[in-house]
DNA sequence: CAGTGAGCGAGCTTCCGCTTGACTT
């Protein structure tokens, strides 16, 4: 007999709370939810008044097996899940599936893992909110006949498999967007004038003073003409105002804010981020990782106080409360915090040493005295001029929290170093010492990162902290998007320099458009983005979330019902369903590009069955041929088009035999004799490349060819150098060499001794996935492509 | 792996939010 059963949603939390209580008390985790709307078919009887049809996720039939044999015996059952939407749903289908009885179930929450907080809970608990459950069963409802009515329009009207839904589409609709507002941004050249002047510290040492001007030219005309007149006016100090201000630190971490400042700061994506953390509140360093709340515990905010108090001195603490502003948080847990604040460091690899002292820093900087500074503009006069040149500086005269934690922003400026300025006054006369014009661009909006992107759903209240990782993972798997780094072009740019008398035109080259792990849509995501716009105007709105968010709000205050909110959304919805199958015709996201010159015929780009393509002509003489990557239907020109049809290309020949050059599925290669070689990004150029670089390749992979081949034993079986270092291959199959064994060292019997071993445990883990429920389709797909790539490598 | 792009039709695909593993490369 167990005199208590308490259910949390998370294992981790659940070993925390099991301490706290004591050993009256059983604590069990759900792991999330355990039950969800049918997998198969739509899950919802539209006849009935939208009445849900669950069923027990697969993977959870143990788990409530378990639970439900605990709750048996128990004297009383606590559910203890999130106090939030989701958490209130996860309470009431424990409570139907384990056929718990009103007398003895008691429905508690608590925001922090502390004891006061647990034993607070069990002293107050309260019913199931059937109004919160019910709108957590609109949200889950309203997801699914989007999801599910909408992505099937996109497989008769544009491609199979595709997929739709509230929260995907508008993320990939927001990448699409920015391209566009990229590809329409006219740049604008123009001067930026810098001037050095020289003065002098107390000591008589000459200091170099550095000022812009306030005008930007836009010739090199103007410029030239105001370096002229430069050139015999003089120059003075006309202000020097100095303001004190102050910076605020930031607010401790949310999951979208960790994802954010780990992606600047660290280089993580935000998989990656979530992993890491995963990790670090598994081993009790941190509290929970997916929260929208900034809230700290008072026990963590003593906790801060004390650390900063001891290690800095009592001026740089200052206790807060920080409220949250995100649109639609629901606060079920804290910030992102160490567990022990005290902690300066923990034990573990690189990573997870780095995100933990991110977390604490940003923690302590929330708690600490604002930074104090004082900000100094000088302007320096021109004789004859109306333009003047301003020197801006900064200067802490109290570091505060900046002692420790300074936030990322994603358009931080390289040169924007405040300086510490001279001592000087107003009035005072200064020698120019060089004069310096360069011509810049204004640059387009930047593509979003991983990131960003985050930040920019969080602020359209679209997904949530459990969400946002997986959905970006998602739209990638889908070929939505790409993740993508390019490399910019040179550009030669004016430099004119004013030094004396003389004034010197120079050219100097700089790197355009270099972009890092930025997020590029695809031909696909812009084709279904302008479909779904086009066809389902409401859903693809930026404030379908938010609308949707307050009429959730409306159930789980008990003033609507949930299913008349579905029924008013659904008419509608369903009707534009069937009407889009009806009359909307088969979007390819077809492009005329104009007339082949040679033949006078179409050329034309559309989305064909394995992806975008060009196309000459009609009929008889049709042509095909593939986009390459990184080239757009929406971007591409007639020429590029028309150079995809020069392959494959004959270079001429070697060791007698024809090579030449194409472009597969893959991108450029070069074939000789049943050899295909690939070409050296960024480096070769499939139109232009020669006989002789062709042959460098080849006898570049020859020779890696060569190295490959480790040992070979009589019966076929090889240990070979592949992408990820040595391997034993035997029959067409791959088996890894475990730790602390030599590849060229190992014999015959040890290698057949490895193929046995690993061969069985192989079997083993097949009968397992096999057993297991059928995978997503998402990580079908992956786990077949890291499969293809590594075939493909080795 | 190195091309492909028609049309037919079977049978499949698909959502968002809660949770962790079990995969290995």
């Amino acid at each position: 007999m167990i005199e208590n059963l308490v259910i949390v949603e998370s294992p981790a939390k659940a070993k925390t709370i099991e301490r706290f209580l004591g050993e009256n008390y059983v604590v069990k985790s759900s792991f999330g939810h355990i039950r969800d709307l049918e997998k198969k078919d739509l899950g919802i009887d539209i006849e009935h008044n939208f009445q849900p049809k669950y069923e027990i996720s697969p993977d959870k039939k143990a788990i409530v097996k378990e639970l439900k044999q605990l709750a048996k015996e128990a004297k009383t059952v606590w559910l203890a899940s999130d106090e939030d939407r989701e958490g209130e749903a996860i309470a009431w289908h424990l409570f139907e599936v384990l056929g718990l009885k009103k007398e003895n179930t008691k429905r508690i929450v608590f925001h922090e893992i502390t004891k006061d907080a647990i034993l607070h809970a069990i002293n107050n608990p309260r019913d199931i909110d059937k109004n919160l459950v019910d709108a957590q069963q609109a949200r889950r409802v309203l997801d699914r006949l989007v999801g599910f009515e909408v992505s099937p329009v996109l497989w008769k009207k544009v491609k199979p498999s595709l997929s739709a839904g509230r929260v995907q589409s508008v993320a990939v609709k927001l990448i699409v967007e920015r391209e566009r507002e990229i590809n329409h941004f006219v740049e604008q050249k123009y001067y930026k004038v810098t001037g050095t002047f020289e003065t002098k510290d107390a000591n008589g040492n000459s200091i170099p003073l550095k000022a812009e001007l306030s005008e930007r030219f836009s010739t090199q005309e103007e410029t030239v003409n105001f370096l002229e007149h430069c050139k015999k006016a003089a120059f003075s100090v006309s202000d020097v105002e100095t303001k004190p201000s102050s910076r605020k630190p930031a607010p401790p971490f949310t999951t979208s804010t960790l994802q954010q400042e780990a992606s600047r700061k660290l280089g993580f994506s935000v998989s990656q981020t979530m992993a890491v953390a995963q990790k670090l509140y598994e081993q009790g360093h941190i509290t929970y990782m997916r929260t929208d709340s900034v809230n700290l515990s008072q026990l963590a905010i003593g906790a801060a106080k004390a650390v900063i108090c001891n290690t800095l001195g009592e001026k740089y603490s200052k206790p807060r409360n920080f409220a949250t502003k995100t649109k639609g948080a629901q606060e079920a847990h804290e910030a992102i915090r160490p567990t022990y604040m005290d902690k300066e460091s923990i034990s573990g690899d690189k990573n997870e040493q780095q995100l933990y002292s991110l977390i604490r820093k940003r923690t302590l900087a929330s708690q600490m005295a604002e930074a104090e500074l004082e900000k100094t503009t000088i302007t320096i006069a021109i004789t004859g001029e109306k333009h003047t040149f301003e020197a801006v500086g900064e200067v802490i005269v109290f570091d505060g929290f900046l002692k420790v934690y300074m936030e990322s922003f994603d358009d931080e400026k390289e040169d924007d170093e405040a300086a510490l300025l001279p001592a000087i006054h107003k009035g005072d006369q200064l020698q120019r010492s060089l004069i310096q014009a360069l011509e810049q661009y204004t640059t387009h909006p930047p593509r979003y990162t991983e990131a960003s992107l985050v930040k920019k759903m969080e602020a359209l209240g679209i997904g949530r902290p459990s969400t946002y990782a997986p959905t970006i993972t998602t739209i990638q798997n889908r070929g939505y998007i790409l993740r993508e780094s390019r490399d910019g072009t040179e550009r030669q740019l004016d430099q004119i320099d004013l030094k004396g008398q003389d004034i010197k035109v120079k050219k100097i080259s700089r790197i355009f458009g270099a972009e890092k792990k930025k997020l590029f849509p695809s031909d696909i995501g812009m084709v279904v983005t302008d479909f779904l716009s086009n066809y389902f105007t409401n859903i693809m709105d930026y404030n379908f979330t938010a609308n949707a968010e307050d009429a959730l709000d409306h159930i789980a205050e008990g003033e609507v019902e949930w299913q008349s909110m579905i029924g008013t959304f659904y008419q509608p919805f369903h009707a534009n369903v069937e009407k889009t199958l009806k009359e909307s015709e088969r979007n390819t996201g077809a492009r005329e590009l104009g007339k082949d010159p040679q033949t006078g015929e179409t050329v034309s780009v559309r989305i064909g069955r394995f992806g975008p393509m060009a196309q000459i002509g009609e009929g008889e003489s049709v042509r095909y041929a593939g986009l390459l990557k990184g080239q757009l239907m929406e971007t591409i020109t007639l020429e590029e088009a028309l150079d995809l049809f020069k392959f494959p290309r004959q270079l001429g020949e070697f060791e007698e035999k024809p090579v030449s050059v194409g472009i597969g599925r893959f991108g450029p290669y070069i074939k000789h004799n049943q050899l295909f070689v690939s070409l050296k990004k960024g480096v070769d150029d499939p139109g232009t490349i020669t006989l002789e670089t062709a042959i460098e390749r080849i006898n570049e992979k020859r020779e890696i060819e060569k190295n490959r081949k480790i040992q070979e034993f009589e019966n076929g079986v090889q240990i070979l150098n592949g992408r990820f270092g040595p391997y034993i291959t035997f029959n067409k199959v791959n088996y890894k060499i475990p730790k602390g064994k030599e590849a060229d060292k190992l014999t015959f019997e040890e290698t057949m001794e490895i193929i046995a071993k690993e061969g069985d445990s192989k079997k083993k883990t097949t009968k397992k996935t096999t057993k297991k429920a059928a995978p997503k389709a998402t990580k079908k797909e992956t786990k077949k492509e890291t499969k293809k790539e590594t075939k493909k490598k080795e």
